[in-house]
DNA sequence: TTGTAGGCGTTATCAT
DNA sequence: ATGATAACGCCTACAA
């Protein structure tokens, strides 16, 4: 209840408070007796270092913020979050750092509060979701030179500390694969244009085309939110745009595949003999539908791991500035796609 | 980069540090002109006010943690926290309240954790995930007077401020109306034995037979872990074992339920002509599955904001002890039982 | 209206 | 091996 401090052991234990404190940190120049019984005090009083107080001395809070850069809600929305946070407590934990999260309704708000945190010190750095995180967080922060790290990529800033996934690499080989399965006309369903995750798939999509000589069609890229709904609506469009010549819809997250898979569907069309699907993440819902989701799988949580800790190392190595993290992606067929050969 | 003090503030505006503290908090005492004035030097120097001093000297960090332990979240898979944080988020944005979470990877490191960052005094309270908490951890909490909140229920304990659904009622009157469907059969697969939440659907699930004037069939009940696969397991185990004389599965979980669809699938039998299918939780992919899936639906979001007011009003009102907050469920009537009325 | 001094709980630097 | 003392950055009586 009311806290037990460092002075209350040491009138107890009849020593100093900087026994104590000796004792806390297991200091070699105390005697085995004065730290057996000062140790015996702290338990018969429940006594237990007062956080607080050790950040403001040390002037360590040993914690870190995770920002994501959606409102929120939209954000936890998609399971990718979900993912990520395990992995990033998975590391502090293990660091024994502390995580926060901070939320908010709108993107400045948000961004408001991250540099509030940082700058009022209650956390040592930040883990920025990159989705469409302005240049303003990350200027101030580089500016300020508070430590933080990036998931995916910015697209002003090069040179900063970051754990990603190749983004457009992974849609140019998925797209070669399909393009050797005998797909020719295939649309590219887009998320929302401003995030950069978007914007390279689409440039993996068009790279992989113009290798194999086909050509870009415009006409065939849709953009819509990373919903369900969207993707089902933004897919019957597609086929109404091109009038049916589709044979495969690449859709930048599964979300949006799923979407799509049931708009084939109500179309009367089969998936994926009249036309083939794929997704990005591997939402655990491509596993459940009929017919299974192929789809680029991200280690997501691996991903945050690395994040916090290239974070905890850029935190206390002062030496070290953090670096570029790739993380390798992989395909995984189910049946949304066509199996045989050309 | 370096920390800018109130000191610093203080001397370049010309007035003693106590004076720019008082600005801080907008004292009425304070002339007009020396707020102005030092509120410049404020924004000049880039002041900002460090909350870890000001935890220390007010005892409050005015922040709360959020326990879910990795076992558990394993158990409940991924919507079901998600949907919890964004909640709580919401709430403790609202009340200017940091939100830190712990997670390990065992249950006990994770109990540990948490009595850790109370004691510490890093957070002024918890918010618990009562899946399986053990009565330790409650009983530390109450004895010791930190204040918590849990969601879901504990066994051992009553007269604990919490928000839950009622677990029993909603089974129940799910029961009741399915039985008036013309269901007669009903099985029912189960979470972990040792979730509260698990067994208290078991037990609507038992009051409804026994209401409706039908037999309680223990072998009709199976138990298995939340997931896709031991659904459709114990499915197939639960549909030999009554050698087909199941009309209806009533799952304690979506993901659960969706493993049962497979497997009804995949024994050649239709759902919902020949059995019937309902969940729990309205997992986003309960919409996307095929036949739709029925399920009692929880306002997940809903039950975090409340269980953060609560927290947050338990910490700051000394004469609120908190409260039972019950939240109501709906059922969400897909296709995966049938609509004909006996 | 403003300044001075003491303290929040801890650690680190001196001494002894 | 241990103790006294001064910070860390802020707040708040108490004075003036």
């Amino acid at each position: 209840m009311d806290q037990v401090t460092i002075k209350d052991v040491a009138r107890e234990a009849e020593v100093s408070p900087s026994t104590v404190s000796r004792v806390i940190s297991d200091s070699s120049q105390i005697s085995c007796e004065t730290k057996e019984k000062v140790r015996t005090v702290m338990d018969r009083l429940g006594y237990h270092p007062n956080a607080i107080a050790r950040s403001l001395v040390n002037q360590r809070c040993n914690s870190i913020g995770l920002v994501m850069s959606r409102p929120t809600d939209r954000a936890l929305a998609n399971p990718f979050f979900t993912d990520m946070i395990q992995g990033i407590a998975a590391s502090t934990q293990q660091e024994n750092f502390s995580l926060m999260l901070t939320s908010a309704d709108s993107y400045e708000s948000e961004t408001r509060e991250a540099l509030n945190l940082v700058k009022k010190r209650q956390v040592e750095g930040l883990i920025l979701m990159a989705s469409r995180i302005s240049g303003d967080l990350i200027n101030t922060l580089v500016r300020e030179n508070y430590p933080f790290v990036l998931v995916g990529r910015s697209r002003e800033h090069s040179d900063i500390p970051r754990v990603d996934n190749n983004n457009i690499r992974a849609v140019k080989d998925a797209m070669i694969k399909l393009i050797a399965k005998g797909y020719s006309n295939i649309a590219f369903l887009s998320g929302p244009k401003d995030f950069v995750v978007c914007q390279d798939r689409l440039q993996g999509y068009r790279e992989a085309l113009v290798e194999a000589g086909l050509a870009y069609r415009p006409e065939l890229v849709s953009y819509a939110e990373f919903s369900y709904e969207a993707g089902l609506k933004e897919a019957h469009d597609l086929f109404i745009r091109s009038r049916r010549q589709i044979d495969l819809v690449f859709c930048a997250d599964d979300l949006l595949a799923l979407g799509a898979l049931r708009a084939v569907e109500t179309r009367g069309l089969k998936v994926p003999e009249d036309i083939g699907v794929i997704g990005f993440n591997d939402t655990p819902a491509a596993s459940l539908v009929n017919p299974g989701l192929t789809t680029v799988r991200i280690p997501i949580k691996e991903m945050g791991k690395r994040a916090a800790q290239m974070l905890i190392s850029v935190i206390e190595d002062h030496n070290y500035q953090g670096e570029e993290v790739i993380i390798p992606t992989e395909i995984i067929w189910r049946n949304s796609v066509r199996d045989d050969q050309l």
